[in-house]
DNA sequence: CCATTTCTTGCGACTGTGTCGCAAGTGGAT
DNA sequence: ATCCACTTGCGACACAGTCGCAAGAAATGG
C-alpha cells in the first residue's frame, strides 16, 4: 500500500474533480482516530462545510471505495447495521471486535498474505477485497468472564453478546 | 463443529422452546441449497407456516446465532445490505464473492485455522466468530476481463463492481 | 388431561441506512 | 470569462431491523 500521499493529491492523479464537499469528506476520514460510519462522516464533514447531504456522503463513500482508497468494515455489527470506513494506508490489518467491551482491537500477521496467496493461487480468484472480522472477548473481559464464571454458572440460555 | 444431529435436538437438548414457527425456520435453513437472506426465509417459511411474521424470523435468526447454531455473512453485500445466513455444520470454511458473476464460492484451508490460533495466541482474544470474506473475480471472469481489457482499455474512472 | 405459568408470536409503528431522479450549481479546461 | 460535464442538494422512497404490547401457545406439574 502506498504510504505517503494524501487522498486528494491521489484523486487529482485520478482526474476525479475536486469539490469543497469531497474535500471536506476526505479530511474527515483522513485525520480520524477510530473508524466513523456514514452519519458521523455526515456530521463531522458538516463542521467543516455545513450544506453537505447525506447523499453526497453515500456517493463520495462509494467513489473512494471503487478507486480503493478507503476500505468498508462491518466491525461485527456491535452496535447496528452501520458500516465503517478507513483509509487505505496503513499496514494490512484484520479488526477483533470484543462483544463484551465493544472495543476494536487490530492485528497484523504475515499469514494473512499467505492466506490471501494460498486463495489466489488454488481458486484462481483475483482478490480485490479480503475482510476479515473477529468477534469474541479481548484479553481483558475473556479473563474477567473467566472469573465471573465462578460466581455464577452459567443456565443454558444466558449466552452473552451480539 | 458436531456433524450429525439436526438443530431441533440441538435446540430441544438446549432448553428451548420448540414453535411451530422455529421448526418450520429451521427446516428452511437446514434444507437450503444456497445461502439464504432474511427475507427469502420469511417467504420459505411462510410455504409452511402461513402466519409467521417478519419479527419472528429475526428473532429466531437472533436464537441461533446466540446458540451458534447458525453463520451470518455478508457475502460482501453484492445486492443490497442483506444478511445471509447459513448452519454451522459444515467444515469451516470461508466465502469468495465475484463482482462480476455474483457467484459465491467457499474455500477451505488449514491455514484458516492457523490465522485464528495466531490471533488467539498472540492478542488472548478468545475468538467466538471468524468471518472472512473476499471479493473480486473468480477464475472464469477473470480471464474474461483479461480477454476484455485488450479489446477496450480501461479509462481512469471505469472501476469495475461494489 | 387440564390448569398454570412463562415464553413466544403477531401486529403495528417506528428508526435508521442507503438509493434515486431531477433541477440547480460548480469545477476545471479552454 | 465561458461552457459543459459532472456533482450536489433535495425530497421521496425502499427496505432491514427493532420494539412494546396484548393475545396465544408450549411445557410443567398436579
Amino acid at each position: 500500500m502506498l504510504e505517503r500521499r494524501s487522498l486528494i493529491e491521489e484523486l487529482n492523479a485520478k482526474g476525479v474533480r475536486l469539490t469543497a464537499q469531497r474535500r471536506a469528506l476526505i479530511e474527515v476520514i483522513q485525520e480520524a482516530k477510530e473508524h466513523l460510519d456514514a452519519a458521523s462522516l455526515l456530521a463531522l464533514a458538516r463542521q467543516r462545510e455545513p450544506g453537505i447531504d447525506r447523499a453526497t456522503v453515500y456517493r463520495t463513500i462509494e467513489l473512494l471505495k471503487k478507486l480503493r482508497l478507503i476500505d468498508e468494515l462491518d466491525l461485527m455489527h456491535l452496535e447496528g447495521e452501520k458500516h465503517y470506513y478507513e483509509v487505505k494506508t496503513r499496514r494490512e490489518h484484520l479488526h477483533l471486535a470484543c462483544f463484551r467491551c465493544g472495543r476494536i482491537e487490530e492485528f497484523s500477521t504475515a499469514l494473512f498474505e499467505q492466506l490471501k496467496d494460498e486463495i489466489a493461487r488454488q481458486a484462481g480468484f483475483a482478490i480485490r477485497i479480503a475482510r476479515l472480522e473477529v468477534g469474541g472477548n479481548c484479553r481483558a473481559c475473556a479473563a474477567a468472564e473467566e472469573a465471573g464464571a465462578n460466581r455464577k454458572p452459567e443456565k443454558a440460555l444466558a449466552v452473552a453478546g451480539h
